[in-house]
DNA sequence: CTTGATTGGAACATCGATGTTCCATTCCGG
DNA sequence: CCGGAATGGAACATCGATGTTCCAATCAAG
């Protein structure tokens, strides 16, 4: 039935995205294992590796825009909404490290990672060296920089201390806060 | 001769720090055409993948502590400190990938990666966090997990833009100086 | 020049990951 | 209950990386 195909397919691909996350060289059949299915029931909805690696760079896809829109990065000061960004972003978890290696081998996507194309982050940016909450000196594509390396620091951070993801999510955004704000001198 | 076989084997190393920072994964045929010696040549000096490995984060664990002795982090505000050390690590390039990949694998080192034990390093925060040069609420760890996270992003960064060793060295030290920096709030 | 050291290449066996095929079992709706 | 859909496991072939062996070519010092 078509309820249960759809549901184990989601299965895979989640494990997909939990294992690769981890470790990008994660074989097949651990995959398998983590889902709970078969290796060859998992052959029989991807055909290839590749064919697993684009259903999971959709779902991460997928899940960044989302997480993109409820941002708004268009709202308020740009420190602001670099903010809010860090805060949608921080629950990605594994999905970042998907996202982050991809960019550096499929330069496909219009967004993220690689040469900061998506224009609505380089506005957000701009507006924040306007309006005086985002240090002018520092590039656009830096500041993308910065946060993609904070959001994934705390991530291994959490998981290498066991720190509380409030506790985390606070040292990020308060390091990414100072990093970005304007110098007095 | 003597010298040739340590000639040899310093380019076998280096070509072998030099791709597996890029990819933790580079075959050994890659690593020997790298270092422009044969496949044969390689397997005569180490015998396992893990023996070159061995060598690798040998000499990696090297250089960083020749670079953390330069640092002086005893010397100077704790901030200060912090910021010499930046500049040190700077010019360590794939060894920080190196580094990093092997404190994931390997909790042999006293050192860096994961759970900062490291006391100079710790004495250098406490000392910022007394001093009032760094934000007393960033815990050690955090520090220490901020400026690995940053070296890498500004190594990445250059590689991906193209921009001046110099350049992107101001921008690492003056993101870490305005991260640590205590909050006037 | 001669000799031992060093090297490169070819051939081979091994191993793990991958992809395919086939069959038995289980699940679920009609 | 029945029949098709979905699954899991075993067996097999393939491929690339690895490690080993052997031999010919080259280098470098005496």
């Amino acid at each position: 039935m078509s309820g249960s195909r759809a549901r184990t397919r989601q299965a895979i691909v989640e494990a997909a995205i939990d294992l690769l996350g981890r470790n990008p060289a994660a074989s097949l059949g651990d995959i398998a294992a983590a889902a709970e299915v078969g290796r060859t029931t998992l052959h029989r909805y991807f055909t290839d590796r590749a064919d697993l690696l684009r259903a999971v760079s959709a779902e991460a896809s997928a899940r960044l825009e989302r997480a993109t829109a409820q941002a708004r990065m268009a709202d308020g000061t740009g420190a602001s909404a670099v903010r809010r960004l860090c805060q949608e972003y921080f629950d990605l978890g594994t999905v970042l490290s998907i996202i982050f290696n991809e960019s550096l081998l499929s330069a496909d996507q219009g967004w993220s990672g690689a040469g900061g194309c998506d224009p609505a982050f380089v506005a957000m940016v701009e507006r924040g060296h306007r309006d005086g909450t985002i240090d002018p000196e520092l590039p656009v594509d830096w500041v993308q920089s910065l946060i993609w390396s904070q959001l994934y620091a705390g991530w291994a951070y959490r998981a290498e201390t066991g720190a509380s993801r409030h506790d985390v999510l606070r040292l990020v955004l308060r390091t990414v806060d100072g990093a970005i704000a304007p110098r007095p001198a």
